[in-house]
DNA sequence: CCATTATATTTTATGTCTAAACTATTTAAA
DNA sequence: TTTAAATAGTTTAGACATAAAATATAATGG
């Protein structure tokens, strides 16, 4: 993840609004990742797409599939096979066997799991509730919602 | 790059604007970056980086360091010297020898390099302004504008 | 029912990325 | 100026990511 980072302050024609607008969204995001990263790794010894995959799985006690895992978390399935593998080796999740789909699994967090990733996402928020603590919480709504719009409309165009 | 995306829908407790924030942003960033990896290898059977790196190239024409290459782009030095190597061997740019540093290469593109760049972010930009077009140009202002407050006070916590 | 097509997952090959260890040169300081 | 520390770049090992091909099961349409 990146791209055409730096270019970023220099931009100033107003013909490139959404050029500007993309880089400035990447670097953001670029920047508030790297440290996310670095503090999972510091804290917990652990990396961005383990925690995102735990996150999805706390919220979904039933288990997902494979493919669930994958197009919640925008990557490839080929992807999700090697980090669902990693976490299993380390006993915080299981793949369970789906009744309805033989072909399927349903991967779910295991105790431990539960345990480890509740320790980790009250860390989590407190980091990134400090990187954004300069920004005003009107402004964060105002963000929030912009990006919202944002985001549908990225969904929709994508179809 | 990804993290934690998919939650996103579903938090609504007030307490969470900023981990929303960060979700939001992660998840917008991530739509556009899939769109344009795809158009890049579709059209120029080209990455991502590859692309930042020449655009990166092709605003500084006395050329760059490894470092500041590495610096702009928000990843290590590791990764600079691989995407560097392939796009040297591919004839797009040049390590030439510093006359100021002899440990440091200043990297430039090559004539070839300079034209391939020029088509390619003609196309890029229509491509983000296509991604970008069912937002009114008065919304990608005030987000830019955010996102530019919130880049800044990203630097500084940071540092 | 059976062939076809679609879906769920894994595998393979390749590229991206990091942290940490390494080499070479420069800078600073004694 | 010689040593020590810092800086520029590369290498290594391992994780993450993709696309495309392969396997297995499910769903569909004659």
């Amino acid at each position: 993840m990146s791209a055409v980072l730096g270019l970023d302050s220099r931009l100033t024609d107003d013909h490139h609004e959404s050029l500007r607008l993309w880089l400035r969204l990447l670097t953001c995001s670029h920047l508030i990742e790297i440290q996310v990263r670095k503090a999972l790794a510091a804290k917990f010894k652990t990396t961005l797409p383990r925690f995102d995959l735990m996150a999805q799985l706390e919220r979904a006690p039933h288990g997902l599939q494979m493919g669930e895992l994958s197009r919640r978390m925008l990557v490839t399935g080929g992807n999700i096979t090697g980090i669902v593998d990693q976490l299993e080796r380390a006993g915080l999740i299981v793949r369970t066997e789906d009744p309805a789909d033989r072909r399927a699994y349903l991967v779910k967090l295991t105790k431990e799991g539960r345990r480890l990733f509740g320790q980790m996402a009250i860390e989590h928020e407190s980091w990134i509730v400090q990187l954004f603590s300069g920004i005003p919480k009107r402004e964060q709504r105002a963000l929030n919602e912009s990006l919202s719009r944002l985001r549908a409309q990225l969904t929709r165009e994508i179809k």
